[in-house]
DNA sequence: CTGTATCCCCTATGATACTG
DNA sequence: CAGTATCATAGGGGATACAG
């Protein structure tokens, strides 16, 4: 099914050559990954990706989110570049956010694919 | 274990279509996306897009990461189904685990074309 | 070599209270 | 409403020792 260019495989052969020894040490994707999907930013990006919400909006669409961690990720996607603030603070996607849509379109889309494999997987080994 | 109901992939296009009642609380995505990209786990997905490898060389290609992880990250992923672990203990990908190369891959590829933007947004915002 | 079992620190996160 | 400040805590994760 799938006999795409190996992309994902060509660019740890990169890192592979390029890091040496430290092999996936100092892989740079590593820090992108995971800041950006932290416990809540992708969550709030997907919310954005609609809209532009507000505070408060944001606290209910994702209700189980702490004040105080919804306004540190939302800091932290500003610092980031992908969410920005204006005065009115109707947060919204900045074009690099919006540009993060597509990959975690793909990745919801895979999860939305292969959701039953994953708890039969679960339940299986459980 | 059981027929667990579809509300799974229901509860997912409920959350595409509307964004909730419950807002994002109960979007399943977001056990699939936080379960995968924690620290460690996407990051052996592509160390073993590229082939099988056993535990020691896991460990090397990661060298930061601990025997105590190393393992408890590629038992989550037995247990979601990505990875086996055959009597030669050469763990590689399952049919599922190669099915996420495409959509991590898709995040790989953005995080490289945008490296530059991530980090003069850091930088300013620092 | 491939793990398991303990101990323990420390960070991420929640709860709560307060402020502009 | 949109935060900030402070305190408390569960759990992530490293270090180490041990086991098959």
């Amino acid at each position: 099914m799938d006999a795409r260019p190996a992309s994902a495989r060509q660019k740890i052969a990169i890192y592979r050559a390029e890091g040496g020894q430290d092999g996936l040490a100092n892989c740079p994707i590593r820090a992108v990954v995971q800041n950006i999907f932290d416990k809540w930013s992708s969550l709030l990006l997907m919310a954005l990706a609609e809209q532009p919400y507000r505070f408060g909006a944001l606290r209910r669409l994702v209700p189980d989110i702490s004040q105080r961690m919804l306004t540190q990720t939302l800091r932290d996607l500003e610092r980031h570049g992908l969410v920005a603030r204006p005065a009115d603070h109707r947060y919204h996607l900045t074009e690099l956010g919006r540009s993060l849509l597509d990959p975690i379109g793909a990745l919801v889309r895979w999860a939305e694919e292969h959701t039953d494999e994953l708890l039969d997987a679960q339940s299986v080994a459980r």
